[in-house]
DNA sequence: GCCTAGGTCCCGTAT
DNA sequence: ATACGGGGCCTAGGC
């Protein structure tokens, strides 16, 4: 196995090197003093502090600070490049679509890590996907005898999550929330059943999820449309 | 300065101590081969590689592959503990609200940085509330002559952006988005004009965006409502 | 505490 | 290429 390079203050030519060198070859992780400027969609300046910049293979570029899932900083597939300056270490990473930049100051000699990580095999169980398969494949627990019509079903108002025909010949449109039912799920349904009354069909809604916030659901009796409580384990 | 401390092929029972003495004191950053199960609103296991795991000292675990922004795996604000197996070094990562469960199996001696990170000042323009601000403080950029009423007001279907009032006497509901306006956008938008409308109140309706998509700008039309194309710099 | 809405959201998928 | 919608979204603000 390839082992990490690891390197204790780094001088910044030699840093350098290491990016040029490693750059969409390996991972460089570095911990550092720095300043970090963003302009783009938005634009935004982190005053200096020690943090954690990780530049992935991908071009992906992460900064950190001791605390929270999200990086203060992130360019997603950038190019990177970087320069010497007389009283910093710049890298600046660049992606075009959109137009947006990120520089990092790094201010002192970094400690910086050489490595290569890789990708499992990564499967997932329980998202929207997995519950609209359910009630595709078992409508019944949305209503007794209702049949499957149509499943993401693309309409001018968004995609209709589930679409069944109950057995006295109406159609059924569920909408699946794999976590709480929101006031936002309840306004996706109501278009959607607007849509299909406007067109004359004699349709019902659904929401069908593990809960939903009690506005969601004032909101859902106001409409007369339903709710199923419906948790897949 | 505190330095950096990096510690090569570290024994699991050494790492063991490291973790109980630095956890919430430290970062922790560990290189090694694992195997990551989680547990919680969904459940997903990501097969044995070699990652890039981070332990900061508010008890978020990040645990990042070579490629992309996001991690693929995560907690925030967890309990960290650890056990030393006869295969593996088990770290156990709970929270409770959700109640989640992340386990990390790493599968050789990693290599460990242990570090302090700080947080700098961030500041950022080019968010919506600085759309929402410049609107309310000109007015005429929606229509000569309006007067700004109400910001961010509350209605019962949601928070509306602006609320103006035009020369001869109509109000104006304004709905902001800072990127792309999209189709929620302009449901966002019918729904507060309704709400005027069922009250009595002769009112129109506008998106300002730096742009929109097709679909949204269709149905726009299609409701008689506006669109200002609007980009703050 | 729960709920609501924004985000430099990111990211996959379909058009 | 753009558009559209999900996400274990995360995170801040309100009630």
């Amino acid at each position: 196995m390839l082992e990490d390079v690891v390197l204790s203050r780094v001088d910044w030519l030699v840093l350098q090197d290491i990016i040029r060198k490693y750059f969409r070859v390996s991972t460089i992780v570095m911990f550092c003093q720095c300043e970090v400027f963003y302009e783009g969609r938005a634009s935004s300046r982190a005053s200096e502090a020690r943090r954690l910049v990780i530049i992935k293979e991908d071009g992906t570029l992460l900064i950190h600070e001791g605390v929270g899932v999200e990086p203060v900083n992130w360019q997603p597939n950038a190019l990177i490049t970087s320069k010497v300056g007389e009283n910093h270490f710049e890298l600046v990473a660049v992606r075009s679509r959109p137009k947006e930049v990120v520089k990092v100051f790094i201010k002192d000699k970094p400690d910086v890590i050489i490595c290569k990580l890789g990708s499992g095999k990564f499967s997932i169980r329980g998202t929207e996907e997995d519950l609209i398969n359910y009630v595709a494949q078992n409508p019944s627990v949305i209503e007794e005898g209702a049949k499957l019509v149509a499943r993401e079903f693309a309409t001018p108002h968004g995609r209709v999550d589930v679409i069944l025909r109950s057995s006295n010949d109406e159609l059924i449109i569920v909408e699946c929330k794999r976590g709480v039912a929101d006031l936002d799920a309840v306004h996706q349904l109501i278009r959607y059943v607007e849509y299909y009354r406007e067109l004359g069909i004699k349709v019902r809604g659904v929401i069908a999820s593990p809960s939903i916030t009690p506005q969601a659901l004032k909101l859902l009796q106001k409409n007369s449309l339903g709710y199923v409580k419906l948790q897949i384990t």
